[in-house]
DNA sequence: GTCTATACCCTGATAGAC
DNA sequence: GTCTATCAGGGTATAGAC
């Protein structure tokens, strides 16, 4: 099901309680279900699924508690949803940044640098997405953890690849590649829109950073350069 | 109060229902307040403060609900001091990591091998220190917000100290520190004690990484070194 | 300090009319 | 597809005996 959907509410803006209509009426709806979505990420996202009610996400959109399970079978199963969609979203974003360069570091760069402008940019359902995985039922934690397992094996390539080819220096490329990722990640821990640097900011920031972490390093030079 | 009772449960270890009297009974007990933490800390951060219930708190520990409100006025209550107490014993210890270097680089790798070590080690605690902000009082939120300021200024500083000495090349000395404690901070969430890697291990390859992040790169070598 | 019993509220989810 | 009304269950916290 999530795969039918997929994306659909992905690349909308931050846009809360958007009500065309001017009333909390009907709006001329069609679309609950995916006003419905977005009330529940701006929910899980701040005060988390288990503090979330399904009254909070039914009356963001203008509907009674009920009308929610007309379009999902429970509160559990919203949770999934978001959570699927996201993370497949996040592996699709991957794919496609990798896609775009050829040399490793190159495809390290763009992949670092859009994973983590995402998590800024979108950061409530990163939150989600990364926070509330125990609160899934279990297949629907399987399925998560697979598209993670996909997304840390992209990125691992290219330190493998980088490594033979001498343009990287990494001992360990499993803990760094879960080291680079997980540092991503957490920027939707922290991030603050009303913060002084901006998403794209943050990408070019921490692009640069996984370059230093990877890049070998070019032999000590004579001696008393700098003083 | 959180200072009184300071780092009393800081470094135990991970023995959850260690029972060494027998039976669930009292257990000569005594010490209760510190056995309703140490199980708190753990439901707390394998389930969440909002999904987890008192009486599963008090079951954990052998105790009946109604005892917990006698060490404890409330559940939050019960959280304020996990997460005042771990905050203050994070930063206690990247102060006195700190204190046992001189130059900003072996200070920064110091703190952050030992700041990161101890987000492994003590996964539970950090989890809910860094995940639960949001289930805090008002107060205790800004209390433990101060902290954390704190242990971005010892990182900061030592950016800033390195940048002074030519031995560091940082160019947003906030933004790096931020990033650099992000880092450590989200090993918390995805460490497994059953992982291969010790806690250590994590903390030396975490320091070597952020080493690499802020070190000036001596001038390019003549070229044509590596094929 | 701990127990049993319980008050009281709120939550997720359902029934049935429209 | 949405509403109103409501149920059954479980949650935090308290009362009062021991």
């Amino acid at each position: 099901m999530a795969t039918r959907s997929a994306m659909s509410w992905t690349d909308d803006g931050d846009e809360p309680n958007d009500d065309p209509g001017g009333e909390a009426a009907p709006t001329r709806s069609g679309d609950s279900s995916r006003r419905l979505i977005e009330a529940a990420i701006e929910a899980f996202a701040d005060r988390g699924f288990h503090a979330t009610t399904t009254r909070d996400i039914a009356t963001r959109v203008g509907l009674s508690p009920a009308a929610l399970y007309v379009h999902f079978p429970s509160k559990q199963a919203l949770l999934a949803e978001i959570s699927v969609v996201g993370h497949e979203a996040a592996l699709d974003l991957v794919e496609r940044s990798a896609a775009t360069q050829t040399g490793s570091v190159d495809r390290l760069r763009a992949v670092i640098r859009d994973f983590t402008a995402w998590h800024a940019e979108r950061y409530r359902v990163a939150r989600v997405v990364h926070h509330e995985i125990a609160a899934l039922a279990d297949t629907d934690q399987s399925r998560v953890l697979d598209v993670r397992r996909k997304i840390e094996g992209v990125v691992e390539a290219q330190l493998s690849a980088g490594n033979a080819s001498g343009e990287m220096d990494v001992p360990d490329t499993r803990a760094v590649a879960r080291a680079l990722l997980s540092l991503s990640v957490d920027v939707a821990r922290w991030y603050d829109p009303r913060g002084s640097r901006t998403a794209a900011q943050i990408g070019d920031l921490y692009a640069d950073l996984a370059t230093r972490m990877v890049s070998a390093r070019p032999p000590a030079p004579p001696e008393g350069e700098r003083t």
